[in-house]
DNA sequence: CATAATGATACCATTTTAGTGTCATTATGT
DNA sequence: ACATAATGACACTAAAATGGTATCATTATG
């Protein structure tokens, strides 16, 4: 089972390392083969970043990405959000069948509190925390 | 995103069933009716459940499944473990790649605990308990 | 021995996720 | 002007996971 995917685990990683790399310029095909991941992949998953408002994009020769928002305030729940979908675990869980006129079916409320719970985590991760952690262990 | 597949889902339903008709002998067939779930995808689910000790099952005329353990002991994070597998979120995330020789990656930390957390609240999650619930709430 | 049940298992269909390829657009430097 | 090096848009393919079906074997009952 799969709390995160290959797409947002990508992101996640591109952003953190464009969080550090401070106000400089970075490409595609440099990311790429830094990271180790496939240049086209990477490329669509920056491009919806982009779209998304979270890095700004220029175009042409010297073009590519930085960030265009605090990478404070980039959570990995929006993340989420942005490659998979709206966070739903429940969604299918017994619709209209076992309980469809009881209101308050207690399997539906232990997931729908469980759900709560993991978005409010995921909320509080954010780049800068990622980044940040991430130096002071190299530190050390 | 899915925490619970349609087959956990259907597992959990029809357990529900079983656990309610105490001792009754259910068939594949009257199940998949009264539940409306497709009977061979049904049948497949039980016979698993069989497999692994949640079920007994007598073949033959007058055959079926009774439930072989007591419906207080069959947690959902059981099932979802039988079904889907086992509980990982994190598990690929960061392999190999940003923290390599980190131990303490701080985001694989937060995922780690967000695991422990909704395994330990599926665990708590049994058949029995959403049984009587239903039937605390029909009862109003 | 017909019937009605499960056991085992192979197979197919659908959906989701991962990844590629191509042509268009745009900015830069010479 | 033009070669070049970057992104934009988007169609397409591949692989994996999930959902579902079908068939033949086995077994117990009456």
């Amino acid at each position: 089972m799969k709390l995160i995917t290959k797409q947002t685990d990508y992101a996640i990683r591109a952003l953190g390392c464009i969080a550090k790399s401070k106000d400089a310029i970075i490409t595609v095909c440099g990311l790429a083969e830094s990271l180790d991941m496939p240049q086209s992949f990477l490329r669509k998953i920056l491009q919806r970043l982009n779209t998304k408002g979270i890095l700004k994009s220029s175009k042409g020769k010297g073009g590519g990405f930085v960030l265009n928002i605090n990478p404070a305030k980039i959570s990995v729940l929006q993340l989420v959000e942005i490659f998979q979908g709206e966070f739903k675990l429940s969604e299918h869980v017994f619709k209209g069948k076992i309980c469809p006129v009881i209101k308050t079916c207690y399997f539906k409320n232990r997931l729908d509190k469980i759900e709560k719970d993991v978005k409010k985590q995921l909320q509080l991760i954010t780049i800068k925390k990622i980044t940040k952690q991430d130096d002071l262990q190299r530190k050390k």
